[in-house]
DNA sequence: ATTTGTAGCTATCGAATGATTACAAGTGTG
DNA sequence: CACACTTGTAATCATTCGATAGCTACAAAT
């Protein structure tokens, strides 16, 4: 009386396992993709789960929390950010630093959700875990520019006034406008003078995923 | 045996009773502000409710979903930064047009959620329906700001860069750690020059309420 | 071959939430 | 006063979602 399960047809021959360190990366990746277009409220952690190619189930019990789980989406992407910017500031300090930056920052927009993840963080700071989070990591960026890269307060001021405009644009996915409103056209050319195509590639790939 | 609920001593003597109209304009005035602490999907309905004084269902019947309670209150704060911008216009364009159009943006703070919940709506790109509404209305400033206030491409984009920096600090807030914490005094300073006290007056009012 | 730990899933629970229904209390009008 | 309409609430319903329990399967070491 052997099962009528058809489980013995060796499923997932394509994938034996894989450590659970990578499996945790991994999640990470993909959950800030997942935040980055629904928020934190508005992403579930099946979303996140199929996203990442497991159960439910198995992302709770891997980072115990939600919340636990966003913070970890946000050092990750944090972490990204200040390496990118410290690699270019270590390319020798000058006068065009600040649009190799802006390149550098405009670049991270290839890793999904990188920083649509974080605009969502910064935005939560009714959340007295997570906006206490994001305080911080906004104050670490900076810092590092104030510091590091030797901005003056007006001009890390304006460096991160940008910044936030190409993250609202993103988030707005203003990219989905372009071919069919002139306006949506000029202001996202004004935004991002050289990363335009990019942008328009990435709402693309975007728009290739259904809720 | 009458009830010995104690319902017959003249409830509510102090408000006999609201027009809906009223009513309604309570109510997404309270809406603003839980949305723009809580974001959309972070907020519930029942907290807005209480914030307006009225019981949840109300809220319910009155707008039908909590989704168009949110287009309600976005219609209502866009309204408001135009009406703000379209009146400084007015008093004469010129050379010092940005700084009064930039100082009419921040006052705008002392009105309850109002730019938060655009905000909140500015990152919601992923809604097919809110995600719509947030980027006409943010094409709506654009073209306020290029048209009749008379900026060029490069003008807007560094206003409304900073409109999302003041956006994202306040959402942050970032003023919580004012006293606390030097970096976030400077960065708070350079991003509101004038403004600083409002911003610091506001943040005490928003730590006044809990969640 | 057996043991032992790790990877991962199915099933399910309990709390939260948005919406609906049914009813009560006020308000105006003949 | 009666009658209809409006304002508002309490009770409750149906879902959704995050978390937990408990199991299965695989792999490495013994």
């Amino acid at each position: 009386m052997s099962s009528v399960i058809p489980h013995d047809v060796k499923h997932h021959e394509t994938q034996p396992r894989m450590k659970s360190e990578d499996r945790r990366e991994l999640i990470i990746a993909a959950a800030a993709g997942v935040f980055g277009d629904y928020g934190y409220f508005g992403a579930t952690t099946d979303q996140i789960a199929k996203a990442a190619g497991v159960s439910q189930p198995y992302v709770s019990r891997m980072f115990g929390t939600k919340e636990q789980l966003f913070l970890e989406v946000l050092e990750r992407s944090l972490g990204a950010l200040v390496a990118a910017f410290t690699a270019e500031i270590a390319r020798g300090t000058g006068p065009d630093l600040m649009q190799r930056i802006g390149r550098a920052y405009a670049d991270l927009l290839n890793d999904r959700g990188l920083l649509l993840s974080l605009m969502q963080a910064f935005i939560m700071g009714s959340d007295p875990v997570i906006g206490k989070a994001g305080r911080a990591g906004f104050l670490r960026v900076y810092e590092l520019l104030r510091n590091d890269a030797g901005f003056d307060p007006d001009e890390t001021r304006a460096f991160l006034a940008n910044g936030m405009l190409i993250n609202t644009l993103v988030g707005l996915r203003m990219s989905d406008e372009y071919e069919t409103n002139i306006v949506a056209e000029e202001c996202l050319a004004a935004a991002l003078p050289e990363k335009l195509d990019l942008v328009l590639e990435l709402g693309r790939r975007q728009r290739a995923e259904a809720r």
